[in-house]
DNA sequence: CATGAATGAGATTTCATTCAT
DNA sequence: AATGAATGAAATCTCATTCAT
């Protein structure tokens, strides 16, 4: 089952079949150490070819990041309840990324570490994507503090770096996951995985936000 | 009649203007695309002098790595202050982690970015080092247990878990903090800044960390 | 409903489209730099009907020198007046020769600046055309000579050197003639123009030529 | 006697040996399909070395020309005798041309032929020299004219047509000559080659020239 | 201690050309 | 009569690495 070698398919079709083996070799390799000799090859095409549909390798790479990034936004996107409290949001968003990133490792670490390391034009990519997030995350917190009252005031900056300590550590705990993964029943391993993933951020850090929407502080003394 | 161009130098003192040159080049354009001509032409000597004293580009590379792991790891070494509380003691820990990430941002993002982006043997020293962080961090939550007088249990998954968040938070921040650094008079700031950067994560944190000591934990319904 | 875009042409006109795409791209592109995917955009049609016609980019190239060609030495066969005396039949020849050069300067340069520079074969194409305008000068010299009832021998290779001066001043006025080309009516002032640089080249020309059929020669001294 | 393979030659040297490999090459093949590689072995070195001291195949392409041009400029130069007359003047200019394309048919088949035919930067250089040179023999018809006592008056564009006419005449008789190379004894064959050939071509236009300093013009009908 | 001279191997990219429909 | 899909071969250029001095 399966055409050994499938041949005289419509463009679309082999742009998604190049577009899969440049994250493959992109995510294993590196951007640079990656040829496209190897991803033509991994795509079971000739060089020519993605030449002729993809143009150069800076926009293959570029379409790869483009199309990860809208991956991962989306399923981020649909996962969220966008009606329910904060926590709620948040929790259910967490799960949704936690997902994704586990179905598409390739995926993340094109987003996660090629993209970031090799040049503004695709880093810009990526920073969008993340400032999307942290915006998203933001204004969770923002939701939170209304929600509770908001007996102290939470300063721009503050809320800022609360925001990006969440998505960092967020993405932290998705590589761990990713590369501490057990046995067990795949599909319903993963599942619980993003879910266990997701309440220990959950854990670590609600209660933090809570105490500071209520004015509260650590302080070194305390 | 000081000599325009310093020749004639011992060897230690020219390796170390060699692993400055290349910290700079790796940061600035990647392990790949740094090219052993621009290294040795930032360094001021010449190409061969570099393969006689570093032998190739791949251990030229670990030693800048090597160098700059155990610069991070002696900063925050020396920050923490051994005897004190639990809480205390993260907190030292991150003013030096932040304090010096601020201050070598090249040898941060030859690490962060650029080690781990670059095949098994680089991302292997990075994860070693992240690994003894992690596990400083992992010693201290199981302190702080002990301190609170541990009504619950911890299992181990957890506590890795909430370790690897707290380190991908930091290092998100680190990142965040020094992109974004602010106007002012230069040390004053980045001491302050690395305090404040601290401060915002203990915040996050340490409020949770103390309730799943406690037992508790987050639950979606509220 | 004229169609936008002409489809099921006769191959006879088909051809006569795709040569003249190809003369424009030769003559702008050279013949190495012009690609077919080029040419047969131009021509608006796919490559694979140019090689259905055309077979390569050799045969291509020929037809097209082999066109021009045709067309130069018609034009100049159509305005000489075969019973006028020797200078009247080079003057009107010279006329021919500029108007048509002005008239088709793509085809020309294929002919003087690419067909001479990319290889024997086609080189010879565009050699053995100079050959015959330069056989119809060297008749005419003899001609003119025979009516000044030519007092002094015309050594063979005196002649030939004689109409391959003529020739390459006509060549070298074509161009000049072509890039200098100044305002005023255009069909009129090329007309003009080709009748202008015949005339500058029978001033210069002409005298000499009769000196010699009188058997005199111009001498360092004076 | 001569090493059969000269190795460690200063860059100086090598540059010259890879600049004759380039003007061979390129005369031969054509700029385009010259390809480095044959350039390189031609030169007796690797490739990486001709990229190393001459950049690109452009710069390449440039410095020959360079060279060259400068070559027959000096040659020419040389060649005249600055306070003869002006026949006198022209007469040896054009033996030193023709001597020096007899001499290096390879360096002005580049000029002539492969730098006018691929692209701006390279025909600009020939068409500078080329006007350096017209515009010498613009000077000589007109001190001609002074010398004759100018009874006529020759319009400047019709001065400049004459030019344009005799540096083309003489253009196409060094390309004739070159190839239309008789037998003999070599270095005599040349030099009386040149001779003859400048010869001729005063021949042909000194008298005209005269002529029409005088104010007389040639007319249709004689 | 230090370097100018040199190269093997491999990267990206382009192009003329064909096949199946 | 006409074309979308596909490729083998070769071009330019770069780089890590070594020798001879």
């Amino acid at each position: 089952m399966g055409a050994v070698k499938s041949k005289r398919v419509p463009r679309a079709v082999r742009e998604q079949q190049m577009l899969d083996a440049a994250v493959r070799t992109f995510a294993r390799r590196g951007y640079r150490a990656a040829s496209m000799d190897e991803i033509a090859e991994a795509a079971g095409v000739s060089k020519p070819l993605v030449y002729l549909y993809l143009n150069s390798k800076d926009e293959l790479f570029t379409a790869v990041i483009r199309r990860e990034r809208a991956a991962l936004v989306a399923a981020v996107t649909a996962a969220v309840e966008p009606d329910a409290p904060a926590d709620r949001q948040l929790w259910s968003g967490l799960k949704g990324f936690f997902a994704h990133t586990a179905e598409h490792p390739d995926g993340w670490a094109v987003l996660h570490q090629q993209a970031r390391t090799h040049g503004e034009p695709f880093a810009l990519e990526v920073a969008a994507m993340r400032a999307e997030i942290v915006e998203f995350v933001t204004d969770l917190i923002g939701a939170a503090a209304k929600e509770a009252g908001c007996a102290g005031e939470l300063a721009d900056r503050e809320v800022a770096g609360l925001a990006h300590a969440m998505v960092g550590a967020a993405e932290s705990l998705a590589e761990w996951s990713n590369s501490s993964e057990g046995e067990g029943a795949y599909g319903e391993r993963e599942h619980s995985s993003a879910k266990d993933t997701a309440a220990t951020l959950m854990n670590l850090a609600w209660a933090g936000l809570g105490r500071m929407t209520d004015g509260e502080r650590w302080a070194p003394g305390g």
